[in-house]
DNA sequence: GCGGCAAGTTGAACATGTTCAACTGAACAT
DNA sequence: ATGTTCAGTTGAACATGTTCAACTTGCCGC
């Protein structure tokens, strides 16, 4: 059965790469282990790449049920910012060895894997709405010049956050997480700022270039 | 000769990707195109993106000279680091169009080409010391607690532009110029802000934050 | 039942990065 | 002259992602 045969290719695929990397899995092997043709494993995914898509939304599923859990508890920005990261470096955690392999097919654009292609749609609708909820679930509030932005730009923060977490290679990814320790509540504090004359100008010039650049 | 050998290779290979880009660009095309086997482009070098590593060095070089010209008629932070991170947006603009094939060998941790690798060490230091020049000429003088750190925090930034323009399918990467015209005096300000007290905090968070997140 | 169509499946074929055992020839020692 | 060595060079061989023409299966209309 049709269905049957796609299951059983994507989870062959996502057993090898967790055993053994992305590279070291080869598409005959995918398709041996599965008991299938190699051609078959291409009628259900268009490409190697795709399976790894599968794999980023496993992932993905996995950190948004833990940061709910998260942003269940309430908190301020800071709090619920932290909690989110680390939900995301531990669902990732299992992946590290192979975390460069995964985020070279990741990065090239027009991959079907990249945070920005369209069959990565889902993730990134999942893993956007969980900023906004950080944001707006959020006391005390945010200011609310920000709130329309700010997820987004916190969405950003985390690819950002997953970079550096591929290059770590600290023991447990110890480096990622003092980031993750230090970026939250100075993100927390900058927003708090961001209130006062100062920095207000600061903070619409932020936002001005922000929507300039994605226009 | 050897040395003959080498340098044609490399000239070739280089004439090809911007020609052709990065996967358009065969091994055996090189080698043929060069006259010699195969075989013999891996023996002067150990892998395409050691060739690609090649082609960096050259973009560096470029990037460098048209940054000291930049450099050299003085003036604040924000247009010192405007100028730079234009002139590597120049220098890089003929490549645009393969950028993505090439940001992926650049990104994998391990490649040569990768700006954190051993092999790259040579552009790097090139490319970090025109932030440190940078930040050293600027007048207003940069705060005193700033100047070790922000030099290496700008090289960063100026690697997120770059990877900004490599999904940047605006003409002329009009939006990664937007972004370097709006990023440049917003972080000027910011740094002249971080003598104040209220963000005197901040910046020492910042600061710290880098130290430990190096170590 | 039967014809036929579409979905599903097969495995050989292709292109490409990379490796390697074998060969070449120049430089040098005897 | 002859032998030796070794950097430089060769091209076939290998592994792998991907494609494709052919084959099989299940199902629908009759």
């Amino acid at each position: 059965m049709s269905d049957d045969t796609r299951s059983l290719v994507r989870s062959t695929a996502l057993r090898l790469f967790r055993e053994r990397g992305y590279a070291a899995t080869t598409m005959r092997a995918i398709a041996q282990e599965a008991g299938v043709a190699t051609g078959n494993a291409y009628y259900h995914f268009a490409s190697k790449d795709h399976l790894v898509q599968e794999l980023y939304l496993d992932v993905n599923r996995e950190q948004t049920q833990a940061a709910r859990t998260v942003l269940a508890q309430g908190g301020d920005l800071a709090t619920r910012l932290r909690g989110v990261l680390l939900a995301g470096v531990d669902a990732f955690a299992e992946y590290h060895a192979f975390g460069g392999e995964f985020i070279t097919v990741a990065i090239r654009p027009g991959s079907a894997a990249s945070p920005f292609s369209p069959e990565s749609s889902e993730s990134r609708q999942l893993s956007q709405a969980i900023f906004r909820e950080l944001v707006e679930g959020a006391s005390p509030a945010v200011p609310s010049v920000l709130r329309d932005e700010l997820p987004e730009l916190l969405w950003l923060a985390q690819l950002g956050v997953t970079l550096f977490w591929v290059y770590d290679g600290s023991p447990g990814q110890r480096r990622t997480r003092t980031l993750i320790e230090g970026i939250a509540p100075l993100i927390g504090r900058l927003v708090r700022l961001s209130r006062l004359p100062v920095l207000r100008g600061a903070a619409d010039d932020v936002l001005a270039l922000v929507r300039a650049v994605r226009a």
